[in-house]
DNA sequence: TCCCCGGCTGATTGGCGAATCAACCGGCCG
DNA sequence: CGGCCGGTTGATTCGCCAATCAGCCGGGGA
């Protein structure tokens, strides 16, 4: 069983930690001077590599982000995707639930959403590199979908765009981010943290939610006491 | 068409006419390639002049788009700055002649506005170019201090974060131009425009505003038969 | 023991593109 | 008319950095 593995990426070898190490310095380094303003040798200095060795596990620099993109992305899109498509809860809960999503991960790793946000959601459209935004917008119209069918369930406004809806809590999460990103908000603790979420969601659904005071509203003070209700979502999965 | 002289610039001289028509065909350019994506070859051939006149009117490339950057920011700060300090109109009509401002630029001139979201505002912390996003945080600043001192005078809820307000605010209002910008509203008319612009600002005051159902609310049926109570705040143009 | 093999090394190379610079207009003044 | 001068040109230079590659090391199998 435990014989030699075959070449593909099954199970974390020896071999996937270095590669592993490499992407978690490549993260660093993103984060701190940018996809453009580094260099692969600052990449390999921070793994404790040689500079080839980066040229071993990935094709080329722009491989690596691709690769740093496609793992943050995709983590996020499958949590947010249970959360979205999931039948057994209102939409009040699943913006909750998303904002949650969002939230953890920049507790969990702020250096990767930092990357995320700076270097792939908004990276300008260079044509080739059409995938990473792609699944930035993937996204969007994912939750678009939702806010659609909410819509025609009557648990949103019918005189608004889903589309726009998506844009809007994905702009207010993204910037709520940013602003902690960015060094904004000079409280960063996890508690500060978790105030923004909340207000984030609540004003976005006092916006968004038909008739004025929503359960939002009402929960506000008592959430914690229907806590089963809430999924909570796990993170890493 | 009144947009001819913006600010300081006095003498509009010929040289200057050289000068204009370069700083266009960079925005042209960089909101086409991206500023990384593209060459100074192709701005100066996109300009229809010589490579080294560039580098006669700017000293170096970074220079070009902070150029771009300072004079779309400060005319939409500006603007931004007039509607924001207004002691004569509520927080709500301020948020509204916000987002007219936003969008107004959108309308106006959308690849300057795609250069700004995607270029200069989200631009990496490269440490030295700190000018750029320093101007944007700037004017998060400057929403925060609307919202703070609405906030005192009960026009705000009591238990939102200022910051995080304007934070919001600005999310969804750059989620929602990024929208058209990226080509996600397949519908880029100006009277989608202009459903997304009272969209965004009334989910926001929805959202925001003590007592569920705001003037907001209240208006949006009857806005017209309303009189003169919303001075519709004169935008540029 | 020696050889093989695959992970690993880092100096070298090649190309790209920013920035320079010497020459070139064409108007204007003396 | 001739010389000057500022705007203009674009081939050339120069530095940087992604990407290569020839070779090293250490383990394990024969």
């Amino acid at each position: 069983m435990s014989q030699r593995q075959s070449k593909s990426e099954a199970a974390g070898s020896r071999e996937n930690e270095r590669r592993r190490t490499i992407l978690r310095a490549a993260i660093e380094v993103f984060a701190r001077k940018g996809y453009h303003g580094c260099r692969i040798a600052d990449v390999a200095r921070e793994a404790g590599v040689a500079y080839g060795l980066v040229y071993h596990y990935f094709k080329n620099k722009d491989e690596l982000l691709e690769t740093v993109a496609e793992m943050g992305w995709s983590g996020f899109v499958s949590r947010m995707r249970s959360v979205a498509e999931d039948e057994g809860i209102t939409l009040e809960q699943k913006v909750r639930g998303i904002a949650d999503v969002a939230f953890e991960a920049y507790r969990v790793d702020p250096r990767a959403v930092k990357v995320l946000i700076l270097e792939v959601a908004r990276s300008p459209a260079g044509g080739h590199v059409v995938s990473r935004q792609q699944a930035f917008l993937g996204a969007i119209r994912m939750a678009a979908g939702m806010f659609a069918r909410a819509q025609s369930a009557g648990e949103l406004r019918a005189d608004l765009d889903p589309m726009l809806c998506a844009s809007l809590l994905f702009g207010a999460i993204e910037m709520g981010l940013t602003a902690f990103v960015s060094g904004l908000m000079e409280d960063r603790g996890p508690e500060a943290l978790e105030r923004a979420k909340v207000q984030i969601a609540e004003s976005f659904l006092r916006g968004v939610v038909p008739g004025a005071a929503t359960s939002a509203e009402v929960s506000w003070k008592q959430e914690r006491s229907s806590s089963g209700t809430r999924p909570k979502v796990g993170k890493r999965s």
